[in-house]
DNA sequence: CATGAATGAGGATTCATTCAT
DNA sequence: TATGAATGAATCCTCATTCAT
């Protein structure tokens, strides 16, 4: 019969499942879900090739904990960073640079969440939409119904900004540094997405 | 010694080639590099699973022939569109235009190539680029430094400005249709992209 | 209904015959029976892939074929040359420097007769044999018992010896020049066997 | 973190890898390195396809450590013995009675080597080289030049005889049964090569 | 819980052979 | 007769997964 888990158990299990996912993260991005290997994750994170499935059932389980892992880690880090802003043009702003900053930070994390998103795996997709499903809500009402709300968006279709909001997020986070081409800095987005949003002068245009 | 081939087997040569081609376009489309089946490619084609063989040398040669393929075809479309139109605001219109006309009318090439470009495989990437070259070129030149040159775009960074384009456009083709969200739609695009490129006034900012 | 072949037409056929049956030499020699490439011959031979059938029903008729061509081809040159001898010393020694001039002169055809006979197969082997089968009889009759009956050979077993000649003249061959080590010569060779069979002074002895 | 490995798990670890090697000398035996099949191989042994490649990381490997572990067990014997005796001519008696014997209880082992030898694969030769450096080392060491120091043999060319003695040993090997002719024993050979090398009365002749 | 030997389905690739032209 | 596109059996190898220790 089962001894009850001590604290420290219970943390040593924490760290383990934690290395794990550190080591998918890097494998998964390096070599995409297909191509990842996963004893080779297993032994990235120090442990022998069956330990892994002590803490995850299959190579698609640990896929799907690992959006989760990211996107609950991303989400919280962005919608914090948004909070501390109340006026929808800074939220923005924060969205973007908070945004950049985790990108930069998390170097294996994120990549992974793009090439999810734009692979062709149809479920693991969903479960990315499940994870940001409360950073789609955020930039929809907390940022842009806010600012039309407010006039100082014009009225554009809620959903449909965030949606596109969303991929130049996406697509500038991924072409970060290709192959030698000069790319975008997150200024640069920002202000162009700000001159896409603003409200000008009295004239409220529709379009996304 | 060889016989001159016929015009008829050269005929059937290109044909077949090209059917394996589409059929691959569709197989790495739905299942990502790393998981098609150079077999499935062959049989959904019409052929034995040889065949594929005496057309590409490997799984990784097919999959840079249709690269190619798809790029040349891609950029010839949309150059072509592009072109008709003397005024960049037009050609830029005519650039999303024409471009989500060729997603719609390729729903499985244009979808590879966004996969390949956010997926982890950097040969291929590299490939996507130089095969979208002139497509580059074009947006660079002949729609945003001609814009700013004339006065109808503020003055915005050429290079940086086409990647974002490029980013927009392919994170709204990936975006058109996913789990059942309501998506943008071109019109949405070009009006977001034209609010934010447009000089108004006087007042030349610059940014991305 | 066929026409009778012409001379012509006659001619043009051995010639193909000759051209594959000679690339297949070089190629089955490279790369032994299994490793050797069918198409790779034809293409060889100046002809296409398909062209090989036309003469040879199979990969395995095409050995047999060549077997028994180099068979032939190696015992008339031998065979002629012993009997331009009548001593069987100096039989012996016509041997030895007809088989290695043969050899040298023909060096993708006796390597494979040497492979084959080393090689796995049982029944190339047996070919081997069959195509042999007259040098055989040339070794144990006149020269090994022709040398015994004239007192000029120790009263050894033609059969043991012969079979010893020939192996000791294949494994020569073969040894000519491996990977840098310094082998032997055909005057050795030679000179060490005539030690070997000798009679001397006049105790007979007997001995392989 | 790897836990030491138990004595029993060491032996359990040798024991499958030296039946993998036993069930693959006689399947690259029978059927030569290029007809052998891995599976057959593994599933000869007792084992899944796929537990041979937890022991060699490919076919061409399993080949290698192959020729290095019938290389040393036939040095090892053959030297062994050979050591037993001092006079040259009882080390050259040593030498093929103690050959003959390895190969007719390793009728799988030295037959492969036979073919590899004298096969196509230069780097396999290369490889058998390496592997009986040692028995080279001692035939021309403490064989023939020790004979020749000692005044029983001839003053022959200490590195081509040996060559012709190895030679003559891997012939008389592959002759001891082929398709039903007579062939060889042990003692004719051996009579046949010390004739060929005992010095007689005073006139020292050269020559291998 | 950690280990790693064993498993076997799956997939890329080769190539002897066929056959319509 | 020569051709070479098409065929598909065969084979090497990978790797997710299982399970006894």
């Amino acid at each position: 019969m089962p001894r009850p888990r001590t604290a420290v158990r219970e943390k040593v299990l924490t760290q383990t499942r934690q290395r794990l996912l550190e080591a998918a993260a890097v494998e998964f991005t390096r070599e995409g879900y297909a191509g990842a290997n996963i004893n080779r994750i297993s032994r990235a994170a120090g442990f022998a090739k069956g330990t892994i499935y002590n803490y995850f059932p299959s190579k698609r389980a640990l896929m799907l904990a690992l959006i989760d892992e990211i996107g609950a880690a991303h989400t919280d880090f962005i919608v914090g960073q948004v909070e501390l802003e109340e006026h929808p043009i800074q939220r923005l702003e924060r969205f973007f640079s908070a945004g950049f900053a985790f990108v930069e930070d998390n170097p294996t994390k994120a990549p992974l969440i793009i090439n999810t998103v734009y692979g062709p795996d149809e479920a693991f997709k969903q479960r990315v939409f499940e994870a940001y499903d409360r950073l789609f809500t955020l930039i929809i009402q907390d940022i842009v119904e806010a600012g039309v709300a407010q006039g100082v968006f014009r009225a554009v279709d809620p959903d449909a900004t965030a949606a596109l909001l969303m991929s130049i997020y996406l697509g500038s986070c991924s072409l970060l540094e290709p192959g030698g081409r000069i790319w975008v800095t997150p200024d640069q987005v920002v202000g162009f997405v700000l001159e896409g949003l603003r409200q000008r002068d009295g004239q409220p245009e529709d379009g996304g």
